[in-house]
This record gives structure tokens, C-alpha cells and sequence, in this order.
DNA sequence: AGGATAAGTGAGCACCGCTCTTGAAATTTC
DNA sequence: GAAATTTCAAGAGCGGTGCTCACTTATCCT
């Protein structure tokens, strides 16, 4: 009975090395060219094996694919985070403008990376949720303590705005089935309610309302929509994109944030300086 | 000095109905397997005719691809347009909950076509502008109408809203470039600040100023990135996916029009039934 | 009728993902 | 320490892709 279970020799280093190499390169590619470009024998190429050597350490073309979208979660998360982290926790019109920057700044630094993750799924295969839920759900789960903190300050914008007014009731019963605050509701529910990309650790300490988490989601989709929109150019060359993404950020700011009392368009200022 | 400039013998009368035949063996083939799937070979099999054939009607993969972008830009347009001018023009509510929900049901309909006019843009190459921009900006055009409608009847969100407000002078002014309202300015001069996805004919006869524009701008994203996180399941399985895009097609509206006073809620109410 | 033009054919190039076999190396077991 | 076992590098090979080129045949135009 020996003590080791998992091998650590000079052929498990190399291993591990010629994996961390391969991903490497891969991500080179990835940048360069795409991910529709992204060939195995290219790779095997560029580190000197011979094509069918890589089967040894990727399982297959989507294998790979699967690794750089968690790679690429985790890389978007850790900019919002860095980003995010750095500012004064109490300035709730900030930290939103944090995250909403640092993601577009993350997206347009790294347009093939964004693409892997927010553009159309790869050809045919879905990437398995159990792999890439936990990453993916790390700056939605920002977003969502972003909320809870502006509930505890009262500065959530409050529920009997126009805007929910034009919800009846009905409606906002299924959003809460959709998007549950979960005020009170066991964790296990909310994963079930929600779907895996909104998982359990996010919603501990949550409890903001669903009207509020409903509005949330929609800044959210709005900001992804505004990045979506100039990482693709979808309305083809815009002359002033900084303007532009400054409207939608703040538009969606105001879904869910109240104006403080001081400072209205700081958040925008902030970054025009 | 014959009167006739193109060929309609028996000749021109089989490429014609050939090139119909590809364009739609393509389309098959999208809507089974995706964009990445297509395959010239694969089509010409399908037509009985041997691999390097094609080529006679097809310059290249990316050809097609560009006439099926085109094509599917076409086709969600005849849907939009179909559903919209069915309904009473004087009922702006209803218009844009027909626009948004005739937008995602195409969407839904047709995944692969949607993902190929708002997903990632394919491999390297980007479609042509001048070939898509005219197919491309139909829908957009009308949610301009619509908001030419709203100015009319003064029904256009005020700009003294807090939205407006949180947005200081000097973006506002960065978007009069940006998303100019052009009221007054020559068309030629827009095509120039918009791009030439919002292009000349969109924007004759619109006067609605620049802030007015701008959350326009604003609620055709959120919109349009409500379809896609739908489309490409970005928030994972989603239980009740109606309700979730009614909230999103109304915080949208809110950014455009004031509640008319008799029925609030009454855009989500008509598709609920 | 005859020359120009367009369409169909098949071979071929370079690439892709992926599988299988074979021999060498590292590791584990005896 | 030697044998058995697992891991790896290498090569050949299959079927697929986009695309080109030379060649024949059919249509068109004068």
C-alpha cells in the first residue's frame, strides 16, 4: 500500500508541462485566428510532435475547445474581479461602471476569446454545462452582490417604477419561477429554478426580491448586449463606440441603481477623465 | 446592337434554377447542421453533380456564406415586417412587442440563421458591408419609424428622465456624432456618422433628436441581446424563457415610450393570451 | 457553319480530425 | 535487478474538406 495515488515521476512532469504548452499554443492560435481556425495538427506542428501525438494529451477538437472556454471564463472573471476589487466598496454607480468597462475592455482585448464564450455556440456540440457552469457564472455572481448591496444601502431602484408597473402580476409570477430571488429559499431550489449557470454559491446571502433580480438581468443582458454589439460590429462602424457603450452602461445602471443624491453621471465621468 | 444585355436562352435558364437549387440545399443544410457544417462538397452531392462543379456558381465558400447572410437578413426582415404591419399603426405598445416578439420568434425558428447574422462573425473574414448593409439595417429602420411614430404623438420618453440625466452633456454630445439624429442633416452625412449599417434610406423623414435616438439605440440592444442569451442559452436552462424576455422586451419599451394611460402592462398581455 | 463562351468531369494538392499499429521508453511489480 | 506493464512518439492511413486545373462537351452568337 503505498502512499502515492497519483503518478509524480519525470514522465508525469513532462506530461503536465507539454499540457500547460499545448493549451499555450492553443490560445495563441486562438487569438490569431479564431476559434473555427483552431486545428490539432496545427498545434501538434508547432510543438514539434508528430499530428497524432496530441490525441495523447487532448481527448479531441472539442476537448480542447471545452478547455479554452473555461480558460477563457476564468480570464474575463479575473479582469472584472481585479478591476472590480480595486474600488471603494461603498460607491455602488462605480463598481457598476467597473464591471461593465472591465468587460468590454476584456472583450475587445481579446475578441476570439469573447466570441468563444458569447458568440454562437461551436458547430454542433454544446459545451458541457458540469464543466463550464462554475466559471461561467462568476461575474453574474459580481452582478448579484452588486444588487444585494444597493438592497442593503436602499438604493435599488424601487419596484413601483414605470417599468415594473408594465408588468402584471402574471408575469412577474413566472419570473419569479425564471429568475427567483430565492429570499429564504434552500440553495438546492435555486439551481433547479434557475438552471446550473446560476448556481448555488452565488445565491447564498442573496435576497434582493425577484422584481429586483429581474431587473438585474436585464441590465446584465443589456451590458452584454452593448459589448456583443461593438465586439462584432454589428451596427457596422461606429465613430464614437466609447459614447456609445457609455449610454448602455448607463442606461442599465439605471434598471437597477437609484441616482445618488451627489453625484448624477459619475459613473460615466469617472472613466471620461 | 441587339436590345437584349443578358443571355436568357436555355442556358441561362438552367444556372438560374441551378443557383436557386444550391441556395436552397444551403439553406437545408444550415438549419440541420449549422454554419460550420456547410460544406461545398456535400451541397453538389446533394445536386448530383460532381465536387468541382460547383464552383461554375459559387466563387467560393465564403460566397455562400455571404448570399445565405443575406438571405437570412432577408428572411428575418419579411418576418418582422409581416407581423408589424399587421397591427394598428396607432398602437406604438403593440408595435414594438410585435417587433421584438416577431424578432425572437424567427430566432428561435431558425438558430442557425440567427447565429450567423448576430453571432460570432465567421472564421477570419467578416461579410462584406456593401453586400449585407442594405438587407441588414431593414428591421432597425423600422424600429426607427416607430420612434418617428412616438416623437409624433408625443409619446417619446422625455430626456429629462434620470437616465438622461446621468448621462452628462459632453457624452450626449458624443453620441449626436455617434447615433446622430441627422434631423436636417443630408443623408450623405449620415451614412459618414452611422456607418453604413444605418444607412441613407432609414434615415429620410426621421427627426426625433439625438437622446431620443440614442435609447433607441439602447432598447434595440437590449432587445437583440435578449434574443441572443435566449438563442444561445447563455444563462444556461432556463425554465420559463417567456416571461424572461416579456420583462426584457419591456424594460426596452420603457426606454422609448411613455405607458400610454389606458393600459399599462397591455404589450406583454396581448402575446400572454 | 464556326468560333466564342459556358458548363460538366475527373484528377490532384494541401489541409483537416481521428484511428490504428509498432517499437521505444518510463514505470511498476515481482 | 529483471520482468511485466503502462505510457508515449511515430508513421501510415481513412474519409472528409476547399479549391485549382486541364479537358471535353454543350450552348450561344454572329
Amino acid at each position: 500500500m503505498a502512499t502515492t495515488d497519483q503518478p509524480h515521476g519525470k514522465r508525469a512532469r513532462r506530461r503536465e508541462q507539454i499540457e500547460g504548452e499545448i493549451l499555450r499554443v492553443a490560445r495563441e492560435h486562438l487569438a490569431l485566428h479564431g476559434a473555427a481556425a483552431l486545428s490539432l495538427r496545427a498545434i501538434a506542428r508547432d510543438l514539434g510532435m508528430v499530428s497524432s501525438g496530441i490525441y495523447r494529451y487532448v481527448e479531441s477538437r472539442d476537448d480542447l475547445l471545452t478547455r479554452l472556454i473555461i480558460d477563457s471564463y476564468r480570464s474575463l472573471a479575473d479582469a472584472v474581479f481585479a478591476a472590480h476589487d480595486a474600488v471603494d466598496a461603498n460607491d455602488l454607480d462605480r463598481r457598476w461602471a467597473t464591471i461593465g468597462f472591465a468587460l468590454r475592455q476584456w472583450a475587445l482585448d481579446q475578441p476570439h476569446d469573447f466570441a468563444l464564450i458569447y458568440g454562437s455556440p461551436v458547430p454542433d456540440y454544446q459545451a458541457p454545462a458540469d464543466r463550464t457552469a462554475e466559471a461561467g457564472t462568476a461575474v453574474l455572481g459580481l452582478l448579484l452582490r452588486l444588487l444585494q448591496d444597493a438592497h442593503d444601502q436602499h438604493r435599488l431602484t424601487p419596484v413601483d417604477e414605470a417599468l415594473d408597473r408594465a408588468l402584471d402580476d402574471e408575469s412577474l409570477d413566472d419570473l419569479a419561477v425564471t429568475a427567483t430571488a430565492l429570499s429564504g429559499a434552500p440553495p438546492s431550489d435555486a439551481v433547479r429554478a434557475v438552471g446550473p449557470m446560476l448556481a448555488e454559491p452565488f445565491f447564498a446571502g442573496i435576497s434582493i426580491g425577484s422584481a429586483a433580480l429581474a431587473r438585474g438581468l436585464a441590465a446584465w443582458t443589456l451590458l452584454l448586449g452593448a459589448v456583443t454589439s461593438e465586439v462584432f460590429a454589428q451596427l457596422g462602424p461606429v465613430p464614437d463606440a466609447d459614447a456609445l457603450f457609455r449610454l448602455h452602461l448607463d442606461v442599465a445602471r439605471s434598471l437597477i441603481l437609484l441616482p445618488a443624491q451627489s453625484s448624477t453621471g459619475l459613473s460615466t465621468a469617472v472613466f471620461t477623465a
